[in-house]
DNA sequence: TTGTCGGCCGATCGCCGACAA
DNA sequence: TTGTCGGCGATCGGCCGACAA
């Protein structure tokens, strides 16, 4: 996926990935510690050193095709010690060599976040649209209709695209997504809490992403956090 | 599972599964070419022979977790080819040496199969119970009442309790699920052409089984028929 | 005896404005 | 501006007898 893409729905919290030809240290411990399943095809003698000095030779941006969570892969080198100084292993922010990350086209993507509440969660229900969400990312409704109303066509990070009815309703008026919006929520296992991101490009194509919540407690219903603080004490 | 489960589920047109220690061929290039996933751990030796002379060692009856379809596991062991007759080697109905298959108990079971046509497999609806099935597998009703109704409680092949409500009604009366046989169909994915086999022990416990229809033109409407037919000419 | 259909009733889905935070 | 709720209309699941094969 295009590197604009990932940094929106990476978030504010997230890590500015690693340029390009930077400099880095590997720590295979803390990688086998960390890592949801063992690396593999790594000789034994890398194991046995606690810290390796690499060059970042690629790094390339992708989204899980179960969960549309972001991820990186970072391709790795390891390099001679001599051949490198301390400052080159601070965080990177800009390319010390060659603009990196294969992405130059990194035009302004607009985008949007939003937490999902309980009702936008809820099956069925519908979603609140964050006025600036309208504003910014949706094309402009006509506001001579009544009510304003409009169906979105808006691709996933699989380029999957997803229909969503947007009209502007209500007392006081507000943006609102109805029909499908439940689909994209039971399709993509959306619990309140976690996250989704809008966002349009410079043709004013539209996309959305998503942020799993990583709090364990949340997500869950009233009566069900109740029923967990009993049993956990 | 037991054999006479496993009997009552393969179905007539079934072979009868060997008996342990009778002795068989092996074929391994008919064994590598019928089977869905290739044969492990065994040496490129064995493969080279078009056949080879085994004893039967263990005949052991099992059903798919996921499709519920029975099949067997046997134990092949290889003989010297001098140690055995032709006769050895005939279709074996009788056990020719300790009468096998490691289960004695092959109480009597009674079983009645039925073939779903499209109203049983149509989500939704119910299931026209055969007038022998009510008679012979399942508990009588009660027909002073009105209408005489039960819940049934069946076991399937992996121990999980199905229930059905069983109804005798309309004009004509006859046998009838309702409540339950839905969420049975959809959980077993069951289509039109597969089958059911309801079975009961001798201690009136009751049993279902399934039979997948191996037809490729079955399981579906008249338009997909239709319009399958038009296409392949 | 049993396969298929139309009717119909109740549950659920999902769209709505009201209201308050 | 927007989170939550109750209302309620449309849709669908699923139970029913009629009727014919």
């Amino acid at each position: 996926i295009p590197a604009k893409f990932w940094r929106a729905c990476a978030g504010i919290s997230a890590q500015e990935p690693p340029v390009v030809n930077s400099r880095v240290y590997y720590f295979p411990q803390g990688h086998i510690d960390q890592a949801a399943s063992k690396p593999r095809n790594l000789s034994p003698l890398v194991y046995s050193k606690p810290v390796i000095p690499c060059r970042v030779s690629a790094v390339n941006f992708f989204a899980d095709p179960n969960t549309d969570e972001v991820f990186l892969k970072i391709l790795l080198h390891p390099v001679a010690v001599g051949s490198s100084t301390a400052q080159d292993f601070l965080p990177a922010t800009e390319g010390s060599g060659g603009n990196g990350n294969g992405n130059g086209n990194d035009e302004k993507v607009q985008s949007c976040a939003k937490i999902l509440t309980r009702t936008d969660a809820n099956l069925g229900g519908g979603f609140s649209v964050p006025r600036a969400c309208a504003d910014l990312i949706f094309p402009p409704l006509n506001f001579e209709d009544d009510p304003p109303v409009q169906t979105l066509r808006i691709t996933d990070l699989h380029g999957a695209v997803w229909e969503f009815r947007h009209i502007y309703r209500g007392t006081p008026k507000r943006h609102l997504f109805t029909s499908g919006w439940s689909k994209f929520v039971d399709s993509k296992m959306l619990i309140s809490g976690d996250s989704v991101i809008f966002m349009k490009d410079s043709d004013g194509r539209m996309f959305v992403g998503l942020r799993r919540n990583m709090s364990p407690d949340d997500g869950l219903s009233d009566g069900e956090s109740e029923w967990l603080d009993a049993i956990l004490g």
